[in-house]
DNA sequence: TTGTAGGCGTTATCAT
DNA sequence: ATGATAACGCCTACAA
């Protein structure tokens, strides 16, 4: 087992010092071909590579950038990483995770285990505990000591960063609308709380459309769950609640709901109480998910482009780092959702 | 702006030495309470944390585990990478992706530039490419230079390093089984081409389960599709190849498949072709997937117990760089797989 | 053309 | 009780 081998070693092979083996290696005029040869053909032959860590303090920079998520088995985060991961690859930098797990305290841990020099910036998506708690302190902190962040969706106007997000309101307006062009007149909303940023956002765009199209707002069409409760283990909860929906309100012919799950499960109650998709009721989600499309019928959803939000947002950050004339003024990209139309609109 | 404040810093604020500092702050005997008070207290004010990379290059050891992974959209491999991070944290490692996407080149490149000081081990599941190819060079060469790799999943005899596997040669002959005895006497199998590792075990069990039971084997009851092609993204190929295996075996009555994917396109085509699911076929696949639950009707698994087999990675992994007697010995752990019944088997 | 020295931030060993 | 020094691996300004 040949350990790896540093300039050191190598120095002390060919009998020369140091400084010459890493001029010799960079192609340094200073050194003579001869030397030269010597060295990089012992390199090569013990496949010498730079160690990243002694570069990293050397340099001070890690070349690495930290993406704190809330969940990662979970098809919007994980497009967002491989967005970032794209980018980040092909600009030379490696990408570290840590996952709050939806959690306050992960998150403020996570930051600080990496904040202290094993890299040059964040990527985040806030938790949901973070929202309810509306404590950015670790945020702030982390600005302050120099160190760049670029939020993405989740995020919020108290901290001051680069960020990039989607257009829920319009995403939102623009999916409300189409199925006020299909003729519905009884649109429902299934939203969370409003504390999710974009649950308000998209609950704000729902609202906009009804007002534009002269259509009443009616309370008893509008579900707001908490988003506290894990209705993926819990779908009876959430059929429960929904089902409530359409029996006090008959004249559904339309949902727009601000997620996933929520829109599927109100296709299946909706189908056990015998109404027809998207024959008496249509139906929009808000999702970047796989199981619009392989749901039947298939979801018609407002698509966020997570993988380009990655791919922004690694831009972002990588382009702040790189810059030395320290840019304190701040971005908010919007990535313009799209409306994908399936079986469960007309 | 107050960059992050260093020893030296501290050191030179109180006009103490630098070692005086660093004593201190690890409550060292040596140094007087008083001195203790100061430093400590003024360290805390500025909320000194010692940097990572300098701990990282002196110790030698960055504490941080690298996992390499084909795809990172994709449940299976999420899962995955949701039990390393949570172990990894929990004994203070921090974990850095890198994404093959499948390309033996990719692979390379992104080991090589992990490999040179950036993190202590690797958590590995090969490549499609790489697995054709066949060419192992890289992991030999990392594992020769005393670097530890845990591999899972995807794994080959030929590198020598603790792995990680589900039982999928049982998990496959126990699924099959189930519907040999749910009696179900044409049961096909739709799985990949041979050299990707998890398709050729699947496919013994399927073998080893109709032997077992005395059903011969019949040739035109045995899919095998390219792994390469993305049927994800051409569906319709893939339908056409399951709608040529039900018209030329009229008797189909199983279906076992090695993958989701496969599963629920042989639902849909069978539902197409008038056949009730599972009246008429029985269906069962191959994964960790979430597309399982939700489709209707729901489709019955094997389960890999993805997470499990990233916590017990990372634990491997991690007992072997805790380990200082180099343990030239390795294990391989084989994760129960689990037969979920749905709906779509009676 | 080659080598020396200093520094990135930290800790450990060995003086004082 | 405190401090100087060396070392981790690398690079570079400055000597020789």
């Amino acid at each position: 087992m040949k350990r790896k081998v540093t300039l050191k070693q190598i120095a002390k092979e060919l009998d020369v010092s140091i400084s010459t083996v890493s001029k010799a290696l960079r192609n340094s005029v200073e050194i003579s071909e001869d030397t030269k040869q010597k060295v990089q053909a012992f390199a090569k032959l013990y496949n010498y590579k730079p160690n990243n860590i002694a570069l990293s303090l050397k340099n001070r920079k890690t070349n690495t950038i930290g993406i704190i998520i809330p969940e990662i088995v979970h098809h919007f985060f994980s497009k967002v990483i491989r967005g970032v991961e794209l980018v980040a690859n092909q600009r030379g930098y490696n990408v570290i995770i840590g996952l709050s797990n939806e959690s306050f305290a992960k998150e403020v841990i996570n930051m600080e285990m990496l904040a202290n020099g094993s890299i040059d910036g964040f990527i985040i998506s806030l938790s949901k505990e973070t929202l309810q708690l509306q404590d950015y302190h670790h945020f702030n902190e982390t600005i302050n000591q120099g160190m760049p962040i670029v939020m993405f969706d989740r995020v919020v106007n108290e901290i001051q960063c680069d960020k990039v997000i989607v257009d829920d309101f319009e995403g939102a307006k623009n999916a409300v609308e189409k199925l006020i062009k299909n003729e519905c007149k009884h649109i429902a909303l299934i939203t969370t709380k409003d504390y999710v940023s974009v649950g308000r956002l998209r609950t704000q765009g729902y609202l906009e459309a009804l007002k534009t199209h002269g259509q009443d707002l009616k309370a008893e069409l509008i579900l707001k769950l908490d988003d506290n409760v894990d209705y993926e283990v819990n779908l009876d909860a959430l059929e429960k609640e929904i089902e409530q929906l359409f029996k006090s309100n008959s004249k559904i012919d339309g949902i727009f709901a601000v997620n996933e799950l929520y829109a599927l499960t109100a296709m299946r109650v909706a189908g056990r109480l015998g109404f027809r998709v998207p024959d008496d009721i249509q139906v929009i989600g808000f999702t970047d998910g796989v199981l619009s499309k392989h749901s039947t019928p298939s979801l018609s959803t407002v698509s966020q482009h997570a993988q380009l939000m990655g791919e922004k947002a690694a831009g972002l950050l990588i382009d702040k780092l790189e810059n030395d004339h320290e840019d304190e003024t701040y971005q908010t990209q919007i990535i313009a959702s799209e409306l994908i139309e399936r079986e469960s609109t007309k």
